[in-house]
DNA sequence: TTGTGTTTTATTGCCTCC
DNA sequence: GGAGGCAATAAAACACAA
């Protein structure tokens, strides 16, 4: 073992090296290691053979960091795949296997579950997006519709207005019949109204049949509660027993509701694929 | 060849659990 | 209190365009 040669010591679980000689050595890159320093680092070995190689360490520059070998790469993603997180006694095997330090198992394992996070969320948010977008698709086909619902409504207000005003020589009898009908016709327009992101859309039928809103008991409210949609955009509201404890009526204009309707979704679709539960790294 | 961006290996510090 | 996990980060290794 060459003198000025560096020994990484697995057991040591911060930073602690120790030269050739013995003497122990602080390094890393949060400790201000200077070049002379890093001079003396010592490249991880890939067989235990390699441990104990002289050639080895004159063949490579000492400062250099080693990467493992296709093989061993191979192995470790292998075990990971049939379980993620690594006990002592299975870290030890692959190690001894791999001709790895326990050390250099378990930092493979911990990089490699951040890497499996970090793509999980892109699928996460691949798939919120592709709910979101359709969702949006779908309100925004849904809007066409009831606008094109209410201006009907309106033209056969205008034309049953026009009977129940000018209905000279019509029976008093079918003069309520006919108010009845647009008294439906206004409560349905108004329930498609909350429904609807327009601001004022119910206003067609208030415009039309002034006469005929509400006293204040109905059913429904005049009011319409709009509930901003993202980017600014109104969208229906969740549906009861679906919305997130976040959106308990403290609502920021972030759509939380929104998203989380989204969520339970993506997340129902992401089970029925038969993946990992998307929760277990939020919590 | 060189500059630049990405990936991989490793450390550090904090947190949680037993 | 020690072990192990994670986020953040450093730095070497690698890929690749100009």
């Amino acid at each position: 073992m060459g003198s000025g040669h560096v020994f990484f010591d697995p057991s040591c679980h911060g930073n602690m090296l120790f030269l050739g000689n013995g003497d122990p050595v602080f390094r890393g890159p949060r400790s201000m290691m200077n070049m002379e320093d890093s001079s003396k680092r010592r490249p991880f070995f890939s067989s235990p053979e390699e441990l104990y190689d002289e050639e080895y360490y004159d063949e490579q520059s000492p400062e250099k960091k080693r990467r493992l070998t296709p093989e061993q790469v191979h192995l470790l993603e292998k075990s990971f795949e049939t379980e993620n997180k690594l006990e002592p006694e299975r870290k030890t095997q692959l190690a001894k296997k791999l001709g790895l330090q326990p050390r250099q198992v378990a930092v493979w394992f911990q990089n490699r579950r951040a890497r499996w996070k970090t793509k999980q969320l892109e699928r996460d948010y691949d798939q919120l997006k592709s709910s979101y977008d359709s969702l949006l698709s779908d309100f925004d086909s849904i809007r066409k519709d009831n606008d094109k619902l209410k201006s009907e409504v309106g033209a056969l207000m205008e034309k049953l207005q026009g009977k129940v005003v000018g209905g000279a020589g019509v029976s008093e009898k079918s003069e309520v019949v006919e108010l009845d009908t647009i008294t439906t016709v206004q409560v349905k327009v108004k329930a498609e109204d909350r429904l609807s992101s327009g601001s004022g859309g119910s206003a067609v039928v208030d415009e039309h049949s002034p006469q005929l809103v509400d006293s204040g008991d109905s059913y429904f409210h005049t009011d319409h509660e709009e509930y901003p949609g993202p980017g600014g955009c109104n969208i229906p509201p969740p549906v009861d027993g679906l919305q997130s404890e976040e959106d308990d009526g403290s609502d920021d204009g972030s759509c939380h509701g929104y998203f989380s309707n989204v969520f339970v979704a993506a997340e129902e679709q992401h089970h029925e694929e038969g993946e990992e539960p998307l929760g277990w790294f939020w919590s």
